[in-house]
DNA sequence: GAGTGGTCTAGACCACGGC
DNA sequence: CCGTGGTCTAGACCACTCA
């Protein structure tokens, strides 16, 4: 049997996912919870503690654990690692070029879980950093998990893709991996970030993922990286 | 006033880079480190938890508490994020380019923390897998951290340089910072890893930090990433 | 002042490793 | 069997927030 807080972990987890609570607002105290559980205080401490450093859950003492939103400013770049490398503030800018649904490819499929063939979400656009482009991005997510996103969505929420999911969808990025590599520019990449063709591009393929590691966007991003740079830490 | 556990936190700090405890080997129990600080054994093992969550120490059940080293075969590559795209398991070797002693520029010596024109030892090799060249390496250190460090060291350790600052200098890796940037091949680099020139190549910068936070190496790390990739996860 | 999370303690019992 | 870390509990007190 597994450890009790990781029980309670768990059961956290289910009324976070079934919508009990929601992004942004608290949760009972640790005392209720105790209570409503039937476990100390201090076993609903150590599954906070962990959800917490899973940045799931926010502690805020004198006030309460809120449930984590990607809402807040300082918060809508959190998945882009891409910085100006001589550290200036950039104003961010996001530009639509093509929005479609098509069937998923069988890789497609496989990465995020559902079934082959079945209907995505492709969308392509170039944020651009105060006016010149930097990233060409290109978006795949399930069309059954986001009935209802238009092209006029994407382009009103300026570049914010995961506070769009958020708040329109319900869906939580929570952690994402990724694959680094340098190719040369396509000749519609060159066209669409005004490079010269075989420039190098860094592309960065990435899988995000909500809670219990359920898979629900596929991104390929390929950015400029001549006054920019991915920065990364390791541990 | 601190915490309690924090300030145990820093005393076990201070006895692992004083080197009263060694990597691989135990450090006191628990319970005889709640008694030498006058403390609950509860305090420790919080003290415990954080330094093993940033895997400086490492606990075993039934064992005790280790000095986290990487020695061992599967720690090798800790810091090695470069992985083949195929999946295959590679053989890795070490080919030294140049070796030689220089005076640090005024950036490094502050990226370093040392006084500028130090002498730094600045180490230029190449890393083959399955004896195909795949990453061109630069790498530049304090002279007056590694002394005695020589060429034939760098060649008999077969890549592992940080098992070596361990092993032979008693100075442990503990987290780096990267920038990543996707750059073209110069013309050594399209010649030391036999491609042509203008080829796509993974810039990967490199600062490496040990205890505190003290930087200790600076790398560059040219990579090319035509059947690799550099995989990271973003929390 | 009431309620929240944060720290600290003391003690009980469990699970694992090695003698 | 003993000693280790791992879990769980109960209770005390502190620090912060807000009415």
């Amino acid at each position: 049997m597994n450890p009790l807080y990781i029980q309670i972990k768990k059961r956290i987890t289910e009324s976070l996912v079934g919508g009990l609570w929601h992004p942004g607002h608290s949760i009972p105290s640790e005392i209720e919870l105790a209570q409503s559980y039937n476990v100390s205080q201090g076993t609903v401490r150590k599954a906070i503690d962990e959800l917490a450093a899973e940045k799931i859950l926010i502690r805020r003492q004198g006030k309460g654990t809120f449930v984590a939103s990607h809402n807040e400013e300082h918060n809508q770049l959190r998945f882009l690692r891409l910085t100006s490398s001589l550290g200036d503030k950039e104003k961010l800018d996001n530009k639509l070029i093509t929005f479609e649904k098509e069937k998923a490819s069988n890789g497609l499929a496989k990465i995020l879980g559902i079934n082959n063939a079945s209907t995505v979400v492709s969308i392509k656009r170039v944020l651009t950093f105060n006016e010149k482009p930097l990233i060409l991005d290109l978006i795949k997510v399930p069309a059954a998990s986001f009935r209802g996103l238009t092209p006029e969505k994407v382009i009103e929420k300026k570049g914010s893709m995961y506070r769009m999911y958020e708040t329109d969808f319900g869906i939580q990025m929570l952690h994402a991996k990724e694959k680094i590599r340098a190719v040369t520019a396509s000749a519609e990449a060159a066209e669409l970030l005004g490079v010269s063709l075989d420039s190098p591009i860094l592309s960065v393929e990435r899988t995000s993922f909500t809670y219990d590691n359920k898979a629900i966007e596929w991104r390929l991003g390929l950015c400029l990286t001549e006054n920019h740079h991915y920065a990364t830490e390791l541990e």
